[in-house]
DNA sequence: GGAGCAATCTTATCAATGTCAAGATACTTG
DNA sequence: CAAGTATCTTGACATTGATAAGATTGCTCC
């Protein structure tokens, strides 16, 4: 009977399955959220059992971490980008529209990139390596925007603002906690906080009233 | 036999039961982290069966919306102390601490408030309100502040640069992505920020170089 | 080229969890 | 005190992450 060598060709899957498990888990994940993305789901979309995924990460948490490091390295690139092509001054506000953007396209990637299923212990090396690197990138910007040393005391103060800023309007507009999360622009939003932050400055420079 | 009623007594909880599961599952909430908090666990905790929250919740989602909406009202109230306390014009600055000390207190509870489990579909009608009531908490500051009405353009400009700028640092701190996120005190974080804010808006008024 | 070995994949299985259905018990109201 | 409703329990089912053991593939070494 050919039934043997058929059968294997039909259900078995052969080589390169990681980078597919990938793929196909970082598709799923934005179709039914950062929370819900089942390992199993991912097999069969893959048209593998449900454990072949167990022979190339250790568990679940690795996978998602994965998916999660990869968030962070196409994060940086972005910023990157940003950087290199803004324009004198605004290159910082270039930084945040480019991670408005990047958390706009992939916002279940976002979630899952800063959100509580990673914590110190449960992180693999690979997610805290490509954030620290994002992180990197974001300093740099900054640096140059102060004219400073990248290590110095107020860079990395500048930077934990600037990343404070862009991270919570994103996590805001993400999460549709502000009005027209859906159909306003990257720009629209940026712009809007600058003008308010701005104001706040204004009002602390001179007393109020 | 006194098998009936005994067991009866042993085996049956009577009334007053959807606080007591609210107040358990807030407790273990902080102990298994945001992701881990299961009914099951809860209902054994109280000394109930595993499906009688049922008679007082939907489901696990409306428990844990119930959560979060407590954890917003408890918000709301910390900023209003902070408001009302604070001296002159850092009423912002204490609104910040107040905001940061509230989630590194809660710190489960903070990630569950703004975590990805509720969408606009699956989100209960409290969770809504005590959210925009929060919210509306901060815009008085932010008018105040200002000096200008409460539903002018420029505060609900800068009440999303404030939102912003503290709900994005005290993400950054309770996720511990911030070197010392562990030790320091709530007052470093919010100051050295602020201080890089105005390193920020420095060097952006005079060109650098 | 074939025997053996390691990597890869599958099936079978288990424990935990959210949820529903049906029956048992307590409280309330006439 | 009887009847009805609210509350609680037991039993069950589907989904999911994970492990163990067996089947299949491709590679290596003679």
């Amino acid at each position: 009977m050919a039934k043997p060598a058929k059968r294997a060709r039909d259900t078995y899957h052969v080589g390169n399955l990681a980078p597919q498990l990938l793929a196909a888990a970082r598709a799923l994940l934005e179709e039914v959220g950062p929370t819900k993305l089942s390992l199993r789901a991912v097999s069969e979309r893959v048209g593998v059992s449900a454990t072949a995924a167990y022979h190339h990460f250790q568990n679940r948490n690795e996978l998602i971490g994965q998916l999660a490091a990869q968030g962070f390295a196409e994060l940086a690139r972005a910023l990157q980008r940003a950087y290199s092509n803004g324009s004198g001054l605004d290159k910082l506000r270039a930084g945040s529209l480019a991670y408005l953007h990047f958390a706009r396209s992939n916002p279940a990637l976002y979630q899952l990139m800063f959100g509580p299923e990673f914590t110190e212990q449960t992180m693999i090396p690979a997610l805290q390596r490509e954030r620290l690197a994002a992180f990197g990138e974001l300093k740099r910007m900054v640096a140059d925007t102060l004219g400073q040393e990248l290590d110095s005391a107020e860079v990395r103060k500048a930077s934990v603002a600037a990343w404070s800023y862009t991270h919570g309007l994103t996590s805001l507009v993400i999460h549709g906690l502000l009005p027209g999360a859906a159909e306003y622009s990257d720009e629209r939003f940026v712009d809007r906080t600058l003008q308010g932050f701005a104001a706040l400055a204004a009002s602390c420079s001179q007393p109020a009233q």
